[in-house]
DNA sequence: GTGTAACCGAGACGGTACGTCATGTCTTGGC
DNA sequence: GCCAAGACATGACGTACCGTCTCGGTTACAC
C-alpha cells in the first residue's frame, strides 16, 4: 500500500510544507519499523511506502534517525506523561509500569528501544537521542522525584538520579533482552528505594 | 596497517584453517568497532585492516556479528567469570562492579552493548546473541544466586530471575545512556536486594 | 584518464539520461577492447575509465555485450552502409573492400569480431547478436544483391543467402586468423560469382 | 555424476602422471562446453566434474584452453584428416563437406569454433591455437592443393593459402553464424576456384 | 494578473558495501 | 612424486542504498 489514506490527497500546499507527506512519511517509518525492523529502515523504503520523493525526505530531516525521533516524542508525550503534578508513590508506580507497558508493546516503544540501540552504533544519534529526548525526561524525573520527596510522599535512599537509574534500569533490560518485567520487580524497587509513607 | 603480530605467519597450515587469520580478523573487528564505530564495522574494512580475503571472513562467519560474538565469549570467559563456587555476598558484589567496569570501560565490553543493541534491529542476531551468550550466561548468574542463598550467605527477596534483572538492569542502562554507574547504587541493590547475612 | 571532454559536462539533465556519461561508457568500452583486449573489458573497468558508477552502466546497459553492441551498430551505420540504391559490381566490391578493412583495421571492427567470437560462447549473446546487427545487415546485403541482379548489373550463380556466405566468409575466416585479406581474393570471387555485365 | 566410469580407478599410480586423470578431465571439459557452453567451463567445474582436484589440472595443463586444444587436436586427427596423399577434386570436396559436418555437429567441432572464438579475446590463446593447430593444419592443407596442382587433378585460380582461404572461410563463416552449409556453396566454390580436371 | 519562489514527485548520478564466484597458488597427508 | 582436498589472497560480479542533483509541475504570495 504505497499511499496514507483515501482522499484524493490534493491538499498540495504549493510552498508550504505538505503536512499529509509529513504524516506519511512519520507513519511510513513506524510501520516499516514494526513490521520489517531497523534493517527495512531505509530511506528509500520509507520514501517508497508513503508515496513520497526521496528528496522531500531529506529536505525536513537530516537522517532517518530524526524521523523516529519526531514519531517517539510525539508519541511519548500524548502515551506516557511524566506525573510532575503532586506526584505520589503511587504515581509513580503507575509511570513506570505504563513504561513497561509503552516499551514492550506500544509501536513508539519498539521505536524508544531502536533509537537507545542505534546510539550505542552512532555517536551523532547519541547526542541527538540524548539531546531531543533522554535529557528533557530525565530532568522530568527527577522533578517528580524531588517533588514528591519534598511533599514527603516518598523518602529517598539514594539520590534521583541514581534513583531513577535503578527503577528504570531492569525496565529497559527486560525489554532489550526480549523478557517481560516481572510485576512484583516494580513493586519492590518502589517499596524499597521510595520508601513510600505510611 | 595490515595487523597481525610478529611472528613469521607462514603458520598456515594448508588445507587447515589458518589459526593467524582467524585471530587477525577478531582483533581488526574489536579495533574497528573501538576506534571508529559500528557503522565503520564492514565486512570489507575488517578484511582491509586484518590483511585477509573477505572470503575467508564468509567461509568461518555467516555475519560480522558472529565474528564479534566470538570475541565477546573468548573476552568475557577471561574477564567476567560467573562466581559459581561458594558465592558470597562480596563476591556477587565484586562481579556486578567488573561488570560495570567491563561495560565502561573494556573493548569487549563495547562489544557486548553493540550486540545487545544491534539485537534490537535483527531478529536473527537477536536469536545468536541470546542463544550463544545471553542464556549461558544467566543460567549461570541464576545458580550463583541460588547457591549462595542455599548456602544462607544471602537472602533473596525476588526470584532469581527477577533480582539478576534489577541489579544488572540499572548497570546495563547506565552504560547505554553513557552515564557512569553510581558507586553506592550496586551496594545499595545488593543491600535490599541480597539481604546479606550479618 | 577519467575520459569526457571538454565541455562543461553540466548537461546532466536532471531525470533525463546522462549523454555525456553514455558517450563516456561507449568510448571507455571501446578504447579498453581495442587496448587490452575482452579479457580486461570488465564492467568495473569501464565504470572506472568512464569516471561513471557502475550503477549507471547496470542501469542502461544489461550486460557489456549490449554496450559493444550499442558501439558497433553506431559505428558499422557510419563506416560501413550497405549500398542498396543502384548497387552495382563496382560498389558491391567496394562495400567489400571497405568491410575487409573495417574489419581488420578499425576499432569498431575490433568490436564485430569480439561480438561474433562472444556470440560462441554465449547463447544470449548470440540471439542479441543476430538480432540487432547480424539479421538486419543480411536484410541489407540480400536486398543489394537482388536489386543489382534484377537491374542487369550482376548475374548471380547461387542464391544471394549463399552468396553472400561466399563472399564474406573468407574475409571474416581471414581477420579471425589474424591474416591480411589477400588482394585478388574478392576481385575474384565478385568475378566468378557475380559474373558483372561486360 | 562426479567421475568417470566404472572402473574402481584405484589404478592411482604413485609417482607417474595418471592417465585417468587425463582422460576425466579431458571429458569433463568437452562434456562441460558441449552442455553448458563456454561460460560454464570453469577449471573448478571440470575439476568437480572430472573428480580431479583444481591441483591436478593446473599441474599438468597451463589454462583450460590447453585442455580444449588437446581434446582438438587428438579429435581432428582421428575425424578430420587432410588427403595429401594423392588428392583429387573428389577428395578436397569430401575433405570440406567432412569439415562443415564436423563444425556443425561433432562435439569436437563446438570445440574448434570456441577456440576461435577464445582467440579473439585473448592474445596468448590465439599464439597457441596457431601454433598448435592452426599453422599445422594450414600447410598440410596448402600441400594437398600443392600435390593435386601438381599432380593435374585441379588447377588453382589463386595461389593455395588464397584458396583455402575462399574455401574454408565461408564454412566457418555459416558456423559462426549458426546457419546451415549450403550444399551447392562448396560445389560451385570447388568448381570456379580448384577447376578439377575433366 | 502575473511573476517568482518554495514545495513536490520522479529519478539519474557517483559512490560504498554487500555476499558470491572463479582465479591461480599453496600446503597437508595418503598412496 | 603424484594425487584429493581445500584454505588462501585477489578481484569481478550484479544488487541495494546512500546522499546530491536536476527536471517539470503545482500552488501561494507579492507586486
Amino acid at each position: 500500500m504505497p499511499a496514507v489514506n483515501s482522499q484524493p490527497r490534493r491538499a498540495r500546499s504549493g510552498n508550504r510544507r505538505d503536512e499529509a507527506a509529513r504524516l506519511a512519511v512519520l507513519h511510513a517509518a513506524d510501520d516499516l519499523l514494526v513490521e520489517h525492523g531497523f534493517g527495512a529502515l531505509t530511506v528509500e523504503a520509507i520514501a517508497r511506502r508513503a508515496g513520497v520523493a526521496k528528496q522531500t525526505i531529506y529536505r525536513w530531516w537530516p537522517s532517518k534517525v530524526e524521523i523516529l525521533l519526531d514519531t517517539l516524542i510525539e508519541d511519548s508525550a500524548k502515551r506516557l506523561p511524566v506525573p510532575t503534578e503532586l506526584p505520589t508513590a503511587g504515581s509513580i508506580r503507575a509511570y513506570l509500569r505504563d513504561f513497561a507497558d509503552f516499551l514492550t508493546e506500544d509501536p513508539a516503544g519498539k521505536c524508544l528501544l531502536t533509537l537507545l540501540a542505534e546510539a550505542q552504533h552512532d555517536v551523532g544519534t547519541a547526542a541527538r537521542f540524548h539531546e531531543r529526548y533522554l535529557e528533557p525526561r530525565q530532568i522530568a524525573e527527577r522533578e517528580m522525584l524531588t517533588l514528591a520527596a519534598e511533599s514527603g510522599e516518598i523518602s529517598l535512599v539514594l539520590d534521583p538520579e541514581a534513583t531513577m537509574d535503578a527503577l528504570l534500569g531492569p525496565i529497559v533490560y527486560c525489554a532489550l533482552t526480549g523478557a517481560a518485567v516481572p510485576g512484583d520487580l516494580v513493586d519492590t524497587l518502589v517499596e524499597t528505594l521510595l520508601r513510600p509513607r505510611a
